[in-house]
DNA sequence: TGACTTAAGGACTGATCGGTACATAATTAC
DNA sequence: GTAATTATGTACCGATCAGTCCTTAAGTCA
């Protein structure tokens, strides 16, 4: 068996580059020289490593939403309590605020927006995404609902799809100019609705 | 005085049409292909009336936000109490969902979304918008408060950032896809973090 | 060495992008 | 009528879009 030339780049390192373009500016505003630059790699490696910019856009919401689950995850694990991480999770759009300039939001959610219904296979990578985002967060409330934090007789699926929701509205919120610490005021108020 | 040929067009409505335009698809999205079509006028008309599709653009972006507000003050004029007329906005993002496919969301959050800082001009409409809803949701709660439906105690800004933030995030989980059902519960269990 | 396989370089594609130039049409003022 | 003014139609602009093709380079295997 031939293996021919060897690939000169790191096609994982490549996607996570694309997935910052994409993160940053959007699907659109994506341009190919974009991306192109971003990853380090000339046009023939890109089609012949990748297919074409709209699979590459899938495979970035892919990785996308595994990092997240995999952070969310782990940061959830090593929390004081379920609240605690929830409270962390609800201020990182104040975070992000005073981080880097301009806050890039979630990509699920930014891709939500920029075409809901326009793609079918996005908006199915979409919803796979907000569905395990919920998920990790029903979890969180569940454990503390077991300690007391939240009352047990509440829905832990709907309190996680709350999560979901104002954790994306901040987000945006932070894109629309909102200040860091109108964003924690927000935060706090919205953990007060969960116990 | 001259006055020459009469516009064949009725310019405010041209500037409707281009309005859901920028709405359904976006700014990058939105070819000027589309914006012709939608306008019904020709490319020449085009460029004398609106200048240039980023002018027409911030033009559309004004119009969505004095529309909006003015809608929205009417219906807190006619809602029975300030809290009803909250629970009415926050559930809007369920009725967008059974009503027309897919959901725009708010073409102000969605701006905010696809170029949050890339666009000095386009931010300062978004920050312009956000604090104008902000705004009238601060008048509903001063209402609410005045009769007891909302603890007085609370700071009313604040809580009206939150009422933004809350449906700028239920609207954008509509277009990830949440059932309108979901889209009730969580909008109910936002309002209870108000009382 | 040379056959084979795969990657990278670079020229090229048609389509479309937003925008311009200019001729023509429709109106008013005189 | 004619001049002046403004709107529309149409051809055109260079730039860029995503994507293809074909040559050349860099490896393995015999």
């Amino acid at each position: 068996m031939n293996q021919g030339r060897p690939l000169e780049f790191d096609p994982h390192l490549a996607l996570q580059k694309a997935m910052e373009v994409f993160w940053r500016r959007g699907y659109e505003a994506a341009s190919l020289q974009n991306l192109l630059s971003a990853m380090a790699i000339s046009k023939s490696s890109f089609y012949q490593t990748f297919g074409s910019k709209h699979e590459l856009f899938q495979r970035c919401l892919q990785l996308f939403r595994e990092r997240q689950v995999r952070l969310m995850t782990a940061a959830l694990e090593q929390a004081p309590s379920g609240k605690e991480f929830l409270r962390t999770m609800l201020r990182s759009a104040a975070s992000e605020v005073v981080a880097d300039e301009p806050p890039k939001g979630c990509l699920i959610m930014n891709t939500a927006t920029e075409f809901s219904g326009r793609d079918a296979i996005v908006a199915d990578l979409v919803g796979k995404g907000a569905s395990q985002f919920t998920e990790v967060f029903r979890c969180a409330i569940e454990r503390a609902q077991s300690v007391g934090e939240i009352d047990s007789g509440k829905d832990a699926e709907v309190l996680a799809r709350y999560v979901v929701t104002t954790i994306s509205g901040l987000k945006t919120m932070a894109k629309a100019g909102m200040q860091a610490t109108a964003i924690e005021d927000v935060a706090e108020l919205a953990l007060s609705a969960l116990s």
